[in-house]
Formats: structure tokens, sequence, C-alpha cells
DNA sequence: TATTGTTATACTCTATAACTATA
DNA sequence: TATAGTTATAGAGTATAACAATA
């Protein structure tokens, strides 16, 4: 196939994605809501349009994305009282329990992917070379 | 974030496909429609649902793509003799001449690609881990 | 006047079922 | 009966405009 580069890349993404829905299928959890509540988990507080601007989602389609999580009692949305125009999104408990089982699940297919690529170390050099594309500067 | 390798992908597969579409532009051409043609340009005569299988694309999609390609006057659907339920698919003169352009086009694209990269070596570092996730036997 | 979250809407991609014409 | 192409349709994901509440 002629446009290497691009069609490759998204061959990959397809097959990574495709393994991340059959792991996650158990979890009922789609990509873009684990990162979510990944970064929710890691940075609680965080504005809604912060979240959606850190993963590329408009922020007008992030209102059902955390409707939907907000219904499974995950996170929830509080009134930041400094602007209260904003809302501030933490964990709930049964949520911070609910990421745990997920870091797991995620390490099963994050495990997998590595192997298929040969270790660690080649992961890391998958990582750097896509790191070059996107122009971030080492992180 | 933490699903670091299909997250780093999706973001770099969207990058490239971002300046794909920005380069081709000009050419009001898609990812799919530069695919389809270069598989026509290099293997004429083959049916219709034998591409749409090499691109991972449901027969049913494809109807409206060729639709696209052959209204444009690029590409032509005829009834083989042998089976004549099938439509071979052949570039038209016009098409013909179209690839042409197209390739300088995407030569363009894609040395701007490899640039970013760091090379040509790099280029094949990055196919090459890629073909390991595909589990691609070296092609 | 500008911003945050929201609603409504539209467009692209993708997936499935059912039809037709051929085999 | 099975297959190639087709139609219709539904679901995601994504993009924009406009509104209410608040700044």
């Amino acid at each position: 196939m002629a446009t290497i580069i691009g069609y490759k890349l998204r061959r990959a993404q397809l097959y990574v994605f495709q393994d991340f829905l059959e792991t996650f299928s158990r979890l009922k959890l789609r990509p873009a809501e684990f990162s979510v509540l990944t970064i929710i988990a890691n940075t609680p507080g965080l504005k809604q349009s912060e979240i959606a601007e850190m993963l590329g989602i408009k922020r007008a389609n992030f209102v059902a994305l955390m409707d939907g999580i907000e219904k499974r009692g995950l996170a929830e949305r509080r009134k930041a009282d400094t602007d209260r125009r904003s809302h501030s999104l933490h964990l709930t408990p049964q949520g911070t329990k609910f990421v745990r089982k997920m870091a797991a699940v995620w390490a099963e297919h994050e495990n997998r992917m590595i192997a298929r690529l040969g270790g660690p170390e080649e992961r890391d050099r998958l990582i750097e070379l896509l790191d070059r594309l996107l122009g971030t500067p080492e992180n």
C-alpha cells in the first residue's frame, strides 16, 4: 500500500483499539471513557473543558460522555465555587474502586501489545517515534 | 496518558491524516479514495469486493465510494464476462493522469512525515514496529 | 462582552440486513 | 443454494451554531 506511514498507522491503531474493545467489553468501557476516568483519577478537580481539550474532544461532545460516566456512578460533576459556570470532576468512591479494576484490565491489554512489539524496549522505541510525529519533545 | 500505545497511536494517526487531508484538499481527495485509486492503478481488473476487503471496507460501504470515483471520471466499473455478477475496476485515461498528479502530492506529504520522524531509516523502524503489531511478517 | 456547559443538528465512517441478478 | 453488488438504515465519532447561566 502506497501511503505507507498513514495507512500502516491507521491499521495498527485499529488493531490495538479492537484488542482494547474486546479486553474491556467485560467492563463495558470505551477508550474515551477509559481516558476520562484515568485523567480524573490522576488529577481530580479539573474542569470539563480542560479534560475535553486534553483529549481532543469538543466540549459539546464531552457532555454525553460525562453523562454516561456520571449515570454509572463512577464520577461526578461539582459546581466550582470560584467559578460557578464550571464543573470540576471527581471520582466517586465506587469510581475509585472501578479505576483499580480498570488498571488491572488495562495492564493485561497493554502487556499483550508490548509482547507483540517484542518487549518493553521496542515499545519505548515505538512511543519515541510516535512522539516525533506529534512533535512532542520527550513526554 | 495511561493507555500509552493505543492513545499515542491514535493521536499520531490523526496527526498524519490531518496533514494528508490538508495536503490533498486541492485534489479534493480523501484517504480512502486515494487508497482505492492506488490499488486500481497497481492492479487493474480487481473486483470491487476484492479491493474493499484489502482495505478493510465493507462492500456495502464501498459502493458510494466507488460511485464518487466513477462520477469524477477517474475509474470505471466493467462487467466481467467470466462472472457477470462482478465488476472489475479500471482507471480511465483521465484517471491515469490524475494518479500521476496524486503520486506527486503524496510524495510531498510522505516526505514531510519522514522528515518529522528523522529520516527514511526512522520511517523504516516505525513501519517495522507497526508490522509487528499487525502480525504482518515483513511486508 | 466573553466563557462554561449544554442542546440541537449535521456529516462522515462503519456495521448489518435484505434485495437483485447472476452463478 | 450461494455470491457480487446494491440499497436502506442505524450507530458511533466528530464538528458547528446557538442558548442559559455566570463571569
